[in-house]
RNA sequence: GGCGCGGUACCCAAGUGGCUAAGGGAAGGGUCUGCAAAACCCUCAUUCAUCGGUUCGAAUCCGAUCCGCGCCUCCA
């Protein structure tokens, strides 16, 4: 079956038909390095990250995404920390690659920054002066909207439109309210590169052009980003792309719904801003990243305290599993994994799920009865069919996890983890609790259950909950 | 003002013309357990914001209304 995508251009799915036989190639604008990653920037590298693995199923994939990492924000959070600006941009770049990294997302194939492209983003400023595309004023370089026929397509505007809407501050040299800037003159003491219009800097949306074209050509599969990023910054880059080259730009665009918090867009000012390092501190990566899949990407999520903690819960419910189901079938036996038609099914149905929009909610809907009957079969005697049919989900679990980033590291490894950060958290004495615990198992041992249970409710008050088996007993924060 | 998105059970959330409206959480009942916890099983929307319309048939298409949100300015 064919994989369908979402088109921001045309709003509709279009079948992907990639332009070379079995390749596909993917910009998604990165981030602007001027501070911490925030769950916004999160979820939109998580989507696009799992959109890459499951295209790499299929296709080789080319995959581009940038560092932007000069331009007006980072200048002014450089000037007020005292910092130098490229030294804060390189800081912040270690930054969001330790939060891509915890939370599984993948490397780009190339993360091209802007500081290195020059030559290649003045090359292109250059050509659409040549072309009349563009024009220099006092230094600066702007792109002329009404020159370029179709401006407005990808943010459904009208050029007349917003010329009729009140626009504060209007450049009174520039030709057109609309036209943007390709470079900007620098000012005293600002970082400037050399160029045919005097020292400056690129403009806000012609790196992404510049960079897409250097590593993908100037007609590429898809462009990705933040649904923000729309207008006006994706529409400048078809304007600037198609003045320049004169041929199409992104075949398909995609863009990632925002994150909210009650209900309303996670912005600074609002003070509902949380970066991915605050949400880290009390919850596991990989629950960050089980949440932001449980919605579709285009759709809002909204992100709050509470669903975080029962995520948690269902996250540490999936790698329990696993942890059991390793448990059994790790080790020793050569059985090899028994499957039927019905088995085979849940990789079958992963796959249309995917094809369909990259739609990981429904996905991890499905994955449910596939835990369930892990669980099910784990609980019964197992006779060798029973054994065999756990190898083949284990390995199903593993092959769709790699898909959307979970279940690739050791399940007890997680688990360890999860429970570390919440000791941290709560301050419980291990010892402690590990000595009540022995207290209770001689009670019990004495069949003295009223001891036992009030042992027990102790521990409850601190938060931590037991579990008797066969091979003894082990707790947890509750 | 212009453009766009959404309103599905107590909560979260799939589903965009046709089998019984996924799945998770919560809740209630059960199996197991000394009792619990965990796991598993069962129950839990004749109904998809409202009102009309199209259709043999709509949560899904069209129109209107109400409500929420976003973009139009840096923003994932």
């Amino acid at each position: 079956m064919p994989l369908k995508i979402y088109d921001t251009l045309t709003g509709q799915k279009v079948a992907l038909e990639p332009i070379h036989a079995g390749e596909v190639r993917i910009y998604v604008c990165g981030p602007t390095v001027y501070d911490m990653a925030h769950i916004g920037h999160a979820r939109a590298y998580v989507a696009f990250d799992t959109a890459v693995r499951f295209l790499r199923r299929r296709y080789k994939v080319t995959y581009v995404r940038n560092y932007t990492d000069v331009d007006d924000k980072i200048i002014k959070r450089a000037a007020e920390v005292g910092e130098d600006p490229a030294a804060l941009a390189a800081r912040f770049i270690r930054e969001f690659e330790l939060d891509m990294q915890a939370l599984a997302v993948n490397n780009a194939d190339v993360q091209p920054k802007v500081t290195e492209h020059m030559a290649e983003i003045i090359d292109l400023v250059a050509t659409l002066v040549a072309k009349g595309a563009a024009y220099v004023v006092d230094g600066d370089v702007y792109f002329a909207v009404d020159k370029f026929e179709g401006y407005g397509a990808l943010g459904r505007r009208d050029l007349t439109d917003m010329e009729a809407g009140a626009r504060v501050e209007v450049d009174l040299r520039k030709r057109h309210p609309m036209d943007f800037a390709l470079w900007k003159a620098a000012k005293p003491g600002e970082p400037f590169w050399e160029s045919p219009w005097g020292q400056g800097r690129p403009g806000w949306h012609i790196e992404c052009s510049a960079m897409s074209s250097k590593y993908l050509g100037e007609t590429f599969d898809i462009h990705g980003g933040g649904k923000d990023l729309i207008f006006p910054h994706h529409e400048n880059e078809i304007a600037q792309s198609r003045a320049a080259s004169g041929k199409p730009f992104a075949k398909v665009w995609m863009h990632n719904g925002f994150v909210n918090v009650d209900n309303q867009k996670m912005s600074k000012s609002l003070g509902n801003f949380f970066t991915v390092r605050d949400v880290l501190q009390k919850f596991d990566p990989q629950t960050l990243r089980y949440f932001l899949l449980t919605t579709h990407y285009r759709s809002p999520i909204s992100f709050s305290d509470q669903t975080l903690k029962e995520t948690e819960a269902r996250v540490k419910y999936l790698y329990e599993t696993l942890a059991r189901l390793e448990a059994k079938v790790g080790e020793g036996s050569s059985a090899p994994p028994y499957t039927n038609d019905e088995l085979q099914q849940v990789v079958a149905r992963f796959e249309a799920t995917m094809e369909d929009d990259f739609n990981t909610a429904k996905a991890l809907g499905d994955l449910s009865e596939v835990f369930t009957l892990v669980n099910d079969l784990l609980q019964r005697d197992l006779g060798d069919t029973e054994l065999r049919t756990l190898r083949f989900l284990k390995a199903t679990l593993t092959e769709v996890g790699a898909v959307l980033g979970l279940f690739v590291e050791p399940p007890k490894v997680v688990l360890e983890r999860m429970a570390a950060r919440k000791q941290a958290d709560r301050g419980v004495d291990q010892k402690a609790v590990e000595a009540l615990i022995a207290l209770r198992a001689e009670a019990r041992k004495a069949k003295d259950f009223a001891r036992a249970d009030a042992i027990r409710k102790e521990l409850l008050a601190m938060g931590v909950n037991i579990k008797d088996s066969a091979a003894g007993t082990t707790w947890e924060l509750a």
